[in-house]
DNA sequence: GGCGATGATTATCC
DNA sequence: GGATAATCATCGCC
């Protein structure tokens, strides 16, 4: 009865619908692949689908066709042997029933196997949700701007996730996944992404300083250390525009220092970085930003030298 | 071909 | 339901 529905569902037993197109357009959709890339699939997945239909229609009349002639040649072996001994009706329906249920344990494996053949393309063809492209430049770019620029809560809202999800053209589901890799990966291996970190902060600051030059430009002593971020577009109103008004603040020339991933990794070996890895969600031990291996409160100690 | 990077999936937790 | 952690599978560089 299970196999039944399934072959059902799938469109290879009952009226053809299109050979299971629901099913193929569910999975489809699961894949999230781009509309051609799914068609083709699609119809790849319909046509195998009708070889499997095909198959089983045509030996399902063959067992069909095979059972009645099988049970008409023991009909009338009976019959010749009616002549020779009395054959009751209760035992010519008996033989009959006996044949009916060999057949139909037959039929059950066809429909078995007819089965597994529709679980195996199916699970071929779902596999395609494996298939991936790697992000273009400019989203991966946009992406992990808004990550490093919210360190300290990498966390999007949904309109965050759908407003990166139009810029880097994916879906806000890819963007979901995204930042889940990119926290764990940035929380298990903080030193590999230290560098990365810095290029994208000082990235943001420097945008935030243009930003904030041109703003004091145009109306007056309107400047970060001035405690009024109004003027920042969202994308540098996180964590480092937070870093930029500290640096400021310690009268640090941002643009002159910030030419080598070294020189950005010693200014930024600040506390800074370190509250922001540390505000995350308390399931883990805070990472050390800026040196992996050492104790907690030694951030400062920047290795290099 | 090996290997690291990376997007996607799954199990599990809260 | 969303986050994490582990894992899978593919990409892309060497």
């Amino acid at each position: 009865m299970r196999l039944d529905n399934m072959l059902l569902a799938e469109g290879v037993s009952g009226p053809e619908k299109g050979g299971g197109s629901a099913a193929a357009a569910a999975a489809a959709a699961a894949a999230g692949g781009s509309p051609t890339d799914s068609s083709i699939e699609h119809s790849d997945y319909r046509a195998k689908l009708a070889q499997i239909r095909q198959i089983y229609h045509s030996e399902l009349e063959k067992y069909e066709q095979a059972c009645s002639e099988f049970t008409n040649h023991v009909m009338n072996l009976l019959r010749e042997q009616s002549r020779t001994r009395p054959i009751s009706p209760k035992e010519i329906e008996r033989m009959v029933a006996i044949i009916h249920r060999k057949f139909s344990s037959i039929q059950m494996q066809l429909k078995q196997s007819t089965c597994e053949a529709v679980m195996i393309l199916r699970s071929r063809f779902l596999d395609a949700r494996r298939k991936r492209r790697n992000f273009n430049k400019q989203a991966t770019e946009v992406l992990n701007e808004y990550f490093y620029s919210h360190l300290s809560n990498p966390y999007p809202s949904e309109e965050a996730k759908e407003e990166l999800a139009k810029k880097c053209g994916i879906t806000v589901s890819q963007v979901s996944n995204w930042f889940g890799n990119k926290r764990i990966r940035y929380k298990k291996n903080i030193g590999k992404f230290q560098e990365e970190a810095n290029l994208y902060a000082v990235k943001t600051a420097v945008d935030a300083a243009n930003v904030s030059a041109q703003a004091s430009q145009a109306n007056s002593p309107a400047t970060p250390n001035s405690g009024s971020p109004g003027s920042y577009s969202l994308s540098h109103t996180g964590d480092t525009y937070l870093g930029l008004r500290s640096l400021n603040g310690e009268g640090l020339n941002i643009t002159a220092n910030f030419k080598t991933p070294s020189s950005c990794r010693m200014l930024f070996s600040s506390p800074l970085m370190v509250s922001q890895a540390n505000s995350w969600q308390d399931t883990t031990n805070p990472p050390s930003v800026t040196s992996p291996p050492g104790p907690p409160g030694s951030v400062h100690s920047d290795t290099s030298n």
